[in-house]
DNA sequence: GTTGTAGGCGTACGGCGTACTCCTACAACC
DNA sequence: GGTTGTAGGAGTACGCCGTACGCCTACAAC
């Protein structure tokens, strides 16, 4: 090992600032906010200087999604029936995203590597491993429950079911669609928390059953 | 009414010659290459003569959404039990992404002003309707089933799990991801059929439940 | 023919990500 | 405390992108 000769200047920047930054950035503007200039300008820095800190644009992205799912507690809920601690630990993703709606479309792209997705699969994997599920059983059982979080994370926010769609879909021709307008109009009565939670109780409930 | 004094010179390009040039154009080169330029060129057009056609490269996106969607065949399967008939819906729109892999991140942002779409809902919802589902109860079936489908295909794609994360999982230090990189070695034998009709048929059987 | 409308095309602009170059701050050594 | 080497910071510039705008032209209706 050879001698240390000189000893750079040391950095300015941490990558949580930059995280930081770049998230403000992204709340503010939407994601066609989120730019290398914005962040720069957020930073009180130049934007080239970002790169210092990321290769690239999709690297900074991917550090704005660390940093919205670093907030998810992680820790397995201690107590009560499997399908109880299996939601809380859901439901405390789908909320810490609906504080930051913007990274909604950033997710499916960055979700698989990211350590903070890593430990929380490692917790529903501890909830469903003690519930019983092993082998391939369990592997189903956790891609099924991070497919539906993933898709019905981006249908609440990419298309709520209070939104504008429903409503054209209850005027669609009746005709030709018939059951659409109705469910449209049914819909008008099913809120953002049930529609996701009785979505995920269908998952448990199949779920449960195999354990039988 | 007024008469008409001049017709003007007539389109020279079909809706569905632009979608398909946009396909081909998505086909062969990705998100990435998906822009107005190339598109123009394959059509053997100016760039700007594609906004005759759309208003935006957003409309061009819907345009090539439609048409792989358009592919998907919504005559409600005949026969046997409505979770059967649900399958070969949805394995249907499966199948019709999976040629095109590459409009994957197109389908979220455009999913909900897409008429075939609301053909496909349509006939999931006499499925479900013959099955006995009706109310709300209808509502958030058809809301999970596209909710498991968007969010399946898109795990599929962006990170499928014979891929290089399943992998790494693999190799994730034991100590601190004991269930994970277990489960990751179990997810070598698990192809991505077997991965996409396990988690939809525990969502029918979540459904069968409620009809009990 | 004549006419009026809309299609086709090219130019140009602002904004993006980012490669590259120069200058500078600073820890480690004598 | 001066010297030195390294990496940070800033700026410039390039090649893309989407697209606003204006000119010319083809063509159906009269």
């Amino acid at each position: 090992m050879y001698a240390v000769k000189a000893m750079p200047r040391p950095r300015s920047l941490t990558p949580d600032q930059l995280a930081d930054a770049a998230l403000a950035v992204l709340d503010r503007g939407g994601l066609a906010g989120l730019t290398m200039r914005a962040v720069g300008a957020q930073l009180g820095t130049s934007t080239m200087g970002l790169y210092r800190y990321v290769a690239d644009r999709e690297e900074l992205e991917g550090l704005v999604v660390e940093r919205v799912l670093a907030g998810v507690d992680v820790t397995p809920p201690a107590g009560g029936p499997w399908q109880h601690r299996v939601r809380v630990l859901v439901d405390r993703v789908r909320a810490a995203v609906g504080a930051h709606p913007a990274v909604v479309p950033l997710l499916p792209a960055h979700r698989h590597r990211s350590p903070g997705v890593l430990r929380w699969a490692e917790a529903v994997l501890v909830v469903l491993t003690e519930a019983g599920f092993a082998g391939t059983r369990r592997v189903v059982a956790l891609r099924a429950l991070l497919s539906y979080l993933i898709g019905a994370i981006q249908l609440e926010h990419l298309g709520p079911l209070a939104g504008a769609g429903t409503a054209a879909m209850a005027q669609l021709p009746r005709d030709a669609f018939p059951h659409m307008a109705e469910t449209a109009r049914d819909a008008r009565g099913v809120g953002p928390d049930e529609e996701f939670g009785g979505g995920l109780a269908l998952l448990l409930d199949g779920l449960a059953r195999q354990l039988d």
